[in-house]
DNA sequence: TAGCCGATCCCCT
DNA sequence: GGGGATCGGCTAA
């Protein structure tokens, strides 16, 4: 299976990524406690202390750092560029707040991309996220068990899928999130590497499910965006072919995964793709 | 560390 | 009925 082989090639790639040393590991951002949730995933762990209200629902003399409606309205490969660098927040039933920097992105150009969901302009009910206005998540299961997570983007049928986050806040939150589905690995703990390099990965860690398909990530209060505090303007940025798809013919080898090159947190690096980018 | 491969089931044709 | 934007355990070296 071509698709297999390409996803195969890609993991040799990645399994030769860099050890993360224990010095290059981000401290957690002080939580915060919201409303819970009804139908929202308990961690088991004590919200964590703080303001009992999160910044970007407090009183109008925070400023919030939240990213609205017109950072996503841009086409799908400047958006999954500028996405590098931002902090996705995701608030849980219990109030507890998990962050994480997005270190990889993949653009989904639409219905030209044969790789994209909506290929052919194909629209379904379950890739209808993708068609609805820019920030919308589109978020889809894979192989039967796993979730991907997508932000729609400015054209029809154009999304981008977040690949790896740098963990910043709630680790344990995430840690324990991360644990409940793996099959017989009671015991080992997740090394922080371990909890989003990946897109199924980052949804398991930030319990983000089908019920966030069609959710807007300008407005709704359990997942939401905010400004990096350094952007993406320390990185260089790496453009490589996205992963798992080569059924996609030609498509399947444009450059339109991008990632921070040497962040400890990508899921599968492209050492090709890299000299390229240093060229 | 590299490579292999099974799990698992939704959604589309 | 079959493919799939993945993950992680197991084995060999």
């Amino acid at each position: 299976m071509p698709a297999r082989s390409a996803a195969q090639l890609s993991r040799r790639i990645g399994q030769k990524k860099q050890r993360l040393s224990e010095a290059e590991r981000s401290q957690s951002l002080p939580g915060t406690a919201g409303t819970p949730c009804p139908k929202e995933p308990h961690t088991g762990l004590p919200a964590t202390p703080g303001p009992q209200r999160s910044v970007y629902f407090s009183g109008p003399q925070t400023l919030p750092a939240r990213l609205g409606p017109e950072f996503f309205d841009q086409p799908a490969v400047p958006l999954a560029q500028a996405l590098l660098g931002q902090v996705l927040a995701r608030r849980l039933a219990d109030g507890t707040e998990i962050r994480g920097r997005i270190v990889e992105t993949e653009a989904y150009l639409g219905p030209e991309d044969a790789a994209a969901h909506s290929r052919g302009g194909r629209q379904t009910l379950r890739n209808r996220g993708m068609f609805m206005k820019p920030g919308t998540l589109y978020v889809f299961v894979v192989y039967g068990m796993h979730f991907c997570m997508n932000v729609s983007s400015r054209g029809d049928g154009a999304c981008v899928l977040l690949r790896a986050l740098e963990p910043l806040g709630g680790l344990e939150a995430m840690r324990q999130l991360r644990g409940t589905r793996r099959r017989g690995t009671a015991g080992r703990a997740l090394k922080d590497r371990e909890l989003c390099s990946g897109p199924s990965k980052l949804c398991q860690a930030l319990a983000i499910d089908k019920s966030f398909d069609q959710r807007d990530l300008a407005q709704d209060e359990a997942v939401w965006l905010e400004r990096g505090p350094l952007g993406s303007g320390r990185w260089a940025v790496v453009a490589a072919a996205r992963v798992g798809i080569g059924y996609a013919g030609e498509w399947a080898q444009k450059p339109l995964r991008f990632y921070f090159q040497g962040s400890p947190w990508v899921s599968v690096l492209d050492r090709t793709a890299e000299q390229d980018a240093r060229a």
